[in-house]
DNA sequence: CCGCCGATCTTT
DNA sequence: AAGATCGGCGGG
């Protein structure tokens, strides 16, 4: 897996080069899910208005100024739940949202979490885009706040790897504040980010 | 303590 | 284009 020096550098570069990797979940059991990071969005500190250790290290946002390397999820708009993982030194606040993968192994258990028994069918592009489904199809949530990546054993690793040679970079997208931050970095023509698109098409 | 608001998603 | 739905945050 990824060591935590990797999580402790400046947060952009960390989204960037997270974007080709591959993320392992439950590794070791029946329900181990596969899948390849294609879009990430950074989240910086205090000068960053679109992020939540914008005020500073609130009760929720304390994580952001920890220790690199540990996930943090929150609850958004009440149903969905979004992870990121803590980035920076100890003590620095930054954040990289994972926003969508896509499924190398495992697919039945996330279709199954996805679609419920006997719903509608999802495309295969389409079972972990958007950062609440993603924590939907890889059961992720609130108790997983707090998680360290970066243990021996942990239900969530980063496979250690290399950066992708093709990313294209856009702004954030779905916040209200500093929209022209160009903070977000997709699989170049990947067919499992979500829309829009930083280049372009539908 | 109360009211608002959001790093979302699905449906109309 | 709008609603569901709830915890965190800031103001009073």
């Amino acid at each position: 897996m990824i060591d935590r020096g990797f999580f402790s550098q400046d947060t952009a570069a960390v989204a960037r080069s997270l974007v080709g990797r591959v993320l392992v979940v439950d590794p070791g059991t029946g329900g181990e899910v596969r899948a390849l990071v294609v879009e990430i969005e950074a989240y910086l500190g205090r000068d960053d208005p679109a992020s939540h250790a914008f005020r500073g290290p609130t009760k929720r946002a304390a994580i952001m100024f920890g220790a690199p390397g540990r996930l943090y999820v929150y609850l958004s708009y009440g149903m969905h739940h979004c992870a990121n993982i803590v980035t920076e030194v100890d003590g620095m606040a930054g954040a990289v949202l994972l926003r969508a993968a896509a499924v190398i192994s495992g697919e039945p258990v996330v279709r199954l979490r996805r679609e419920g028994p006997g719903g509608q069918r999802l495309s295969p592009d389409a079972l972990l885009r958007g950062p609440g489904n993603l924590c939907r199809g890889l059961a992720i949530d609130r108790s997983d706040n707090g998680l360290d990546l970066c243990a021996t054993g942990s239900r969530i690793q980063v496979v250690a790897g290399s950066a992708a040679p093709d990313v294209d970079v856009g702004c954030r997208v779905g916040i209200r504040h500093a929209t022209d931050r160009r903070l977000r970095f997709c699989l170049r023509s990947h067919p499992a980010v979500s829309s829009p698109r930083p280049q372009g098409g539908p």
